[in-house]
DNA sequence: GCCTAGGATGGGAGCGCTCCCAATCCGCTG
DNA sequence: CAGCGGATTGGGAGCGCTCCCATCCTAGGC
């Protein structure tokens, strides 16, 4: 059993450095190549990860760090979504994944994945606008892509949406329907995407000219979050409803349901992600698209680069979201 | 900086090897400890995995291999609950984790894992029947805990639920209620979970003498899947129908509706998973509940288990089901 | 004060690979 | 046919760690 590179050398009948050359395409005589490609055929020989680790200082192998609330985790598919995406782009390439998914403590975590010294780079969810764990990160020598987290430093390589001009387009088609009275759902505070949605909103209410009657009530991209802000938000008498994300949405039309209001008649709702569910709603849900996997595959691309052309400085990749407008904002009411 | 085990042996002022004790808890003096712990603080020194793998032939890093159709991956929480858990079992056990999710072929899959030499152990979801992947692991020297799928040799160490026994149980629940025309939807033929849930379903319909008005019709694990299965049922007859898991019974529900009839009244519904949603469906749903969290902590515990132990045996774990019964087969009626 | 046994210690020999460099080979040119 | 340059080749020197063994201490018993 050949288990070396030793022992395929001496099987094919060349040196353990030709053996390496033709295994890593360095170049070799053609009457060399056969041989050893002959002899490795034949002993179904692996080479060792770890030696070729420690001799060349890259394992092949990146780190993934899922770092959220366990309950949040797989409620949503969002993350799922996130995570295929990612193993998609990088088993394209090659690459191994570890994957850290959050249990024990941030800094705990962080000391873990440094101290391998195994990863050849990382990619790091970076919802929350301060953490610790990818500022750790950022901070140490390791070639990391943040996912879903625009940090305000240059030099970090990143993938995210641009959730401000989101959700102002929401607010400005809102408004293009003759809505006055716009309410908003948030995500949960302390997150980017929750933040800048706010951002998004304000900024739209304000060019509208709508601030007056316009409202934020703080939610958490959960169900329940949806109900509770749906409802205060109808109690204050608002006439849409901008959610943070169709969980919430989902939420809030149950409360819209039960008070005996008509989506979009009387109040028309919006989501975000537009999860398979969104298209199924009674209303179908109007809501923003952004194609999350898609994050993930970009991700995978971006890091892949930077292990290869370190040089190039940051990746920073903006993808682009689509306003997908259904019927709970536009079209005929649904039953009350 | 120190990097290297000889850096700390020179600042500490002992051997390579006396460092080298101190860190994997060999026997030194206290003396020695003191020097060699207070340089490892001092200089935040981290131990080079891809060394001492090559070295000590064992990596603290294992693999886990959920081996799926995309699409079916995330839809469904399941996958997540299962990772979260085994996730949680091993990073208690200071184990690292490379993910393989379902990309490439299977075949390519196996190559890849066997050949990083890496890995200590794996941890292989096998939800089918026949399944080459699972059988090349089995096959290999690599240490494998299987998930979810009782293999007919006994060599296999595995983690998983009797169906059989909680489909039979579903089946008495409901001929004990008074249902005598039940039909089953069942999840994707060619999974162990399908075909064991539908032998279950059989042996109780036998031993209840229902078999004359017994129907099973093929689904697989879907919505849509529960809504043609329900169509086909109810046109059949029956008056109850036992879903081969929750995402099912919810399609099975929203086509009782239509049809304008009553649950549990006129059809009795159950599911399997007990989902979040199960809980809170109209009328809350009669399922099986699996802890599948529970089932990864096993699978993680038992691998550790495995590669600590390797003599002990294989570790053979049936975790209990239990039958939650909610108004969906007893109870008020919901609203047609 | 000497001997002994047991624990503590240091160094050597790898683990299997990559990388570098010197040696060798080849086909051509003059 | 000697001379040349580029391509190919083989071997040595690590990468940083563990493991083993020979050596060295130390304390206790006589």
């Amino acid at each position: 059993m050949a288990r070396t590179l030793d022992d395929l050398a001496a099987i094919s009948g060349v040196s353990r450095s030709t053996v390496s050359r033709v295994i890593n395409g360095g170049s070799s005589s053609e009457r060399a190549r056969r041989r050893v490609l002959a002899a490795l055929e034949e002993t179904g020989y692996r080479p060792n990860l770890a030696a070729r680790t420690l001799a060349s200082g890259r394992s092949g192998v990146v780190g993934v760090v899922i770092h959220l609330a366990p309950g949040l985790l797989f409620q949503d598919p969002y993350f799922g979504r996130l995570l295929q995406g990612v193993a998609d782009a990088l088993a394209e390439r090659s690459l191994g994944m570890m994957l850290w998914l959050g249990n024990r403590t941030r800094e705990e975590n962080l000391e873990r994945i440094l101290s391998m010294r195994l990863l050849d780079g990382a990619i790091v969810t970076a919802h929350e606008v301060d953490d610790p764990l990818v500022d750790g990160l950022l901070a140490s020598s390791l070639p990391i892509v943040l996912l879903g987290h625009r940090r305000d430093d240059v030099t970090a390589s990143y993938v995210s949406i641009d959730d401000v001009a989101a959700l102002d387009a929401v607010v400005r088609h809102l408004a293009s329907i003759g809505r006055t009275r716009i309410g908003h759902i948030s995500g949960k505070r302390g997150t980017v995407a929750a933040e800048d949605r706010i951002a998004g909103f304000w900024r739209a209410i304000d060019r509208a000219g709508l601030r007056e009657d316009a409202r934020v009530v703080d939610g958490d991209f959960t169900e329940p979050a949806g109900e509770r802000g749906a409802a205060e938000l109808l109690d204050a008498g608002v006439d849409a409803i901008a959610c943070g994300n169709d969980a919430s949405a989902r939420g809030a039309l149950r409360v819209i349901r039960e008070r005996g209001l008509r989506v979009p008649e009387d109040v028309a709702l919006t989501g975000f992600d537009d999860l398979e569910f969104a298209a199924q709603m009674d209303p179908p849900l109007t809501t923003v698209r952004q194609g999350i996997q898609t994050q993930g595959v970009y991700a995978g691309r971006a890091l892949f680069d930077l292990l290869n052309h370190p040089d190039d400085g940051p990746r920073r990749i903006v993808l682009p979201t689509e306003l997908v407008i259904r019927q709970s904002t536009v079209g005929v009411s649904s039953r009350p």
